[in-house]
DNA sequence: AGTTAGCACTCCTGTCCCGCGAGTGCTAAA
DNA sequence: TTTAGCACTCGCGGGACAGGAGTGCTAACT
């Protein structure tokens, strides 16, 4: 089926981009015919065609059925990304929107629900944003405030600025003071770290014997151990923005997709796992079709780049649509959300420090 | 169309019972036949077809098509719900795997969200959760913690155990030290109060000149005031849990449909104003059809109760489905969640006085 | 008077068929 | 190398049709 090294002269290539993009356009299958029509080639349907069936046999092209014209395979979408796409860049106005949005807001939490907003309106497809939990993060600061008898909450700040609250319920009484010289220890002592460091250290702590002695230090390290051990609030963040909008899309009018449509978006693992994989590398991810790893639907793609400092990357933000998605738009999009949050994200570390 | 006072024989009465709790189990649809043949009847289909036109000229009932069967209206729903269903109670083994997860979770926001699951896990319906917002609600203390140069949390706690945490930036520098002492100071003057009410006096205080004198109580004020002014935390909160669910019921078999009901389910506003008329009143509260308020869908209805303690209701919880649903088990089970959730937050409140 | 059998009528549903249109592949000519 | 022509395939929509399900009505039966 498909030759090794599919060298495609210049034609070729202009016709596969061409059916690409009307094939995104209108999300019919493509005749030769209609594309002998649009202007961009003085060439009769029966040229055309040859060339839309030596396509067919590299594996870009494919037909839903023998009458039909073609459409897109996996492959045809990959090597128009890589090669042929020209992005459309953003207007002033929308990078405007962006800026302002993305500025507004000021908790980092606030902050990524705009972005995943933003992303959903732009694109109209459904936006994502992901944090990884702060377990993997250092953290800048620790605080304790009695909040019940026997129920303290815990408030850390991580160097990115992130704020994380979790409540402990506790046998021993705390009274305010104690709280207040507890944290202010953690926070200098353990200042730098990431809470899985500081767990760890703190259990080492109670091994050595001379804890045992300090009462202070003995009730320090138990609440600090309980404060970071493994509970809810240090699940990875995870916001999908406008999942309505794919109700929209005409290739999901029939029930049956759209019900496999939305349990795959639901399945968060997977999609934990796929943007986890984006924060490795820097620049933009896009991934095709069955290059998404989703085990139920393969018609979707995504469009996704990491965000955060260039040494620290916090997350990742993306978008997920069907395959026949404007890669030309949502790639800047993406992109230049991404930058706008990191660099919203550089300012407030700089403006903390 | 419909008379006055509908006064139905006991035979009627059967006849709709049975109409509705064979609609209700299969969808479709109920004929003369079909009921004549279900063995709780000794009449003929003619017989029967007598009675049912009855029904249908009260307004209980109504067919698709001529040559259909018999489908219940809203009215028809009303009446069964009112006067002929008989709650199945719960199995020992709901009971107990109720009492246990609410049970488990501590935070309320933990309980809260185990609820809403709880109740989609049962009922195969959506779920529901509502906790209005605090602004409402007395509070029992309120802290703040450093959390950077010019950022702040504010931690605050209500007397029913919630907590809810917001960020401030203030142009003003604070020290540690300082932000305790305002703690302390909120916390004494304005225990009890709503922090709607804090707000009012706090901003009474500003007016009074004397208060611009004592540095020390001017910065509580101003901080004070950015704590409780209207924000983002302070929205209600709500829990949907399980929208997939629907995409399983047959009557959702087409796209169309779908669409408006996930539309629907996006409304939270609307959500919001009906999940919050059941607060006003005890007791479970069933809403069909076009008693919901939803404005573009009609074949819905809502099986809700408010939980918390009898003098100060907390919220509400409840599901959310088709117009065919099991009542007689939704009932119980949104029934005895309330009841679970009332006495866990009560147990909450006695061990933390 | 209540019940029921019988019957005519309506309307939905699935199926088969048919023709149309759109597209293709191939071949042969320009 | 391009293109016109032609045969072939396939999906789609519409019409016809039979079957089935259900009803309403009437008249007879208990």
């Amino acid at each position: 089926m498909q030759k090794p090294l599919p060298e495609l002269d210049s034609r070729a290539r202009e016709v596969l981009r061409e059916i690409i993009i009307q094939h995104i356009a209108s999300g019919e299958a493509i005749s030769s015919r209609t594309l002998s029509r649009c202007g961009r080639f003085d060439l009769s349907p029966a040229s055309l065609r040859n060339v839309m069936a030596d396509l067919e046999e590299f594996g870009y092209l494919a037909q839903p059925h023998t009458s039909a014209g073609r459409v897109p395979t996996d492959r045809g979408y990959r090597f128009f990304i890589d090669n042929l796409m020209r992005s459309r860049t953003l207007t002033q106005r929308e990078r405007e929107t962006i800026d302002e949005e993305v500025g507004h807001a000021n908790e980092i939490e606030d902050v990524l629900a705009h972005a995943s907003r933003l992303l959903n309106r732009f694109s109209d497809q459904v936006g994502v944003v992901f944090m990884p939990t702060l377990l993997q993060f250092a953290i800048r600061s620790m605080d304790f405030v009695l909040i019940g008898e026997s129920r303290i909450m815990c408030v850390i700040v991580g160097v990115n600025g992130v704020v994380v609250n979790k409540i402990v319920e506790t046998r021993q009484q705390f009274t305010r003071d104690e709280l207040e010289k507890i944290g202010r220890y953690i926070t200098i002592e353990f200042n730098g770290l990431t809470l899985d460091q500081i767990r760890r250290r703190l259990i080492r702590m109670t091994e050595q014997e001379r804890a045992m002695h300090d009462d202070m230090l003995q009730k320090t390290i138990s609440l600090g151990i309980e404060a970071v051990s493994d509970v809810a609030p240090f699940e990875h963040d995870l916001y999908v923005e406008g999942a309505v909008s794919i109700l929209n899309k005409p290739e999901y009018a029939d029930a049956h997709a759209l019900r496999k449509t939305f349990l795959a978006l639901q399945e968060k693992e997977k999609l934990v796992d796929i943007l986890e994989s984006c924060l490795i590398e820097d620049g933009l991810q896009i991934l095709i079709g069955s290059e998404t790893d989703f085990t139920q639907v393969h018609n979707f793609s995504i469009v996704a780049r990491r965000y955060g400092s260039q040494a620290a990357p916090l997350g990742t933000v993306g978008i997920i649509g069907p395959m026949r998605m404007e890669y030309a738009r949502m790639a800047p999009l993406v992109d230049y959300l991404s930058r706008a949050l990191s660099r919203k994200i550089e300012e407030e570390e700089e403006s903390e420090a």
